[in-house]
DNA sequence: CTGTTAATTTATCGGTCGATAAATTTAAAT
DNA sequence: ATTTAAATTTATCGACCGATAAATTAACAG
């Protein structure tokens, strides 16, 4: 636990391109690589090996997924472990937008509005095979990594949403009570749950992402307004009851 | 995938106790003990290590556990993945009791009342590190029990929620619309991450499970019903407004 | 006490794992 | 064309894996 963790240390933007540092052209004929383009190979191949199969996959799948042979692994990274720090790296810290943090927090526009704009942008960045699985995987394992996002979710995203909702709701601002980050965490967690059930057991979901998001964040605002005694505008009924909250009706 | 399975095949109560069948008693100096229980044994210590260390864990570190040889184990299963689906029929047949079936379906009680009721014996039956740990390993190992569970989840559970729901509210029956099954997973998918941070993140959660589930309960029930455009009573507002979400004001 | 059954251990096999050292081959520099 | 540096392969090590066969030993019946 004596690891600092950073977001967006390196944008996915600087990673090098195919082609890049040493002049290298995208033939695929290629045979050798300059050790950056090759390094990238091994962390994104193993990236997606290891969301499929789990951290226990051998390093000799690996390298047959790549072309090579499995000790080129070792003029790269000093030991396996290290190549799954970089994968938890390259999954955990290079998705993250600094644009989230301000869009959650600018109150020119409606929290309804923030909130969703926040969901769809959110889950398109986590809501791929690679992403939850690597993330469950490592959580799974205990990995130093997995419990500081977790914390990073409930500062960065939740204690603001509930920050945001109370000042909106017109309710004094304090230090968001347990309970309430607790819902804050119900509607996160259903949202990410979507995810799961897609990602992890394959199971078929409501096709619209956005309509799923746009109906849990009714339910959620609604909701907690009657609990906390107060109510926000989110979408105006008149329009909700004319389609139903499925769309179909 | 040509399976059969089926919830509480075997009770929970009718596994054979420590010291039963063959009259067996429990002296810990036993050196010996009848196939049943020595069966009994190597799947509950598998449960507990393969909750915590994947299905990747050794047999041999299984049997220093139980303080046996290592191919004692292939006297009792013909294989390592027979102990699994051992594993697999204890942790997800045996937990479900078949009276939360007619729980739920109760018209003589107030649906918020049930799904409280059945919400608080559900998760104490399924939020302990081995359940929730064995659910997800097996999810993300695309096993078919798990597949298979989650179906019954959405027919057994998540559908009679919105079909309740409906008549209580005095909406026309009908077979539940995808964005409300969705909205169903949202509340069940919030709760069940509740597990999920507190024994595969190993993260702090609201001490009082039950608190989290009622809010949960109420956000859902409140918001539902202003987004369906038909409210459904819920605990009284004053008593809410009293107490606040969080029971700390 | 003796004999028999079966629960358990000892010994071991072939395969795979992560990792290292040395030989080889490619690509660029001269 | 020759040299040189380094990307890659070949060969191999010791540890561990699931599984099998044979030897051992504990428990019970007579």
């Amino acid at each position: 636990m004596d690891e600092e963790f950073k977001l967006n240390s390196i944008a996915a933007a600087d990673l090098p391109t195919v082609d890049a540092l040493t002049g290298h052209e995208a033939s695929s004929k290629q045979r050798r690589l300059s050790p950056a383009q090759r390094r990238e190979d091994f962390i994104r191949k193993a990236t997606s090996l290891f969301a499929e199969e789990g951290f226990d996959a051998g390093t000799r799948e690996l390298a047959r997924k790549l072309g090579v042979t499995q000790p080129l692994l070792y003029r790269y990274f000093p030991s396996k472990d290290d190549l799954i720090r970089e994968v938890y790296k390259r999954v955990y810290l290079d998705r993250w937008q600094p644009e989230w943090d301000d869009m959650l927090g600018d109150r020119t526009r409606p929290i309804r509005e923030r909130l969703q704009h926040f969901y769809d942008a959110y889950t398109d960045a986590i809501f791929n095979r690679d992403w939850i699985r690597i993330y469950l995987f490592s959580g799974l394992k205990g990995a130093a990594i997995n419990k500081w996002y977790v914390s990073i979710v409930e500062t960065r995203i939740l204690t603001r949403i509930i920050e945001e909702y109370r000042h909106e709701a017109g309710l004094p601002a304090h230090e968001p009570a347990p309970a309430e980050l607790e819902l804050a965490w119900l509607l996160h967690g259903g949202i990410f749950y979507y995810g799961v059930r897609k990602h992890i057991y394959d199971s078929p979901v409501l096709e619209q992402k956005n309509r799923a998001i746009s109906n849990a964040l009714d339910v959620f605002l609604e909701g907690i307004s009657s609990v906390f005694g107060t109510a926000v505008k989110t979408r105006s009924t008149a329009i909700r009851k004319a389609q139903g909250p499925d769309g179909q009706e």
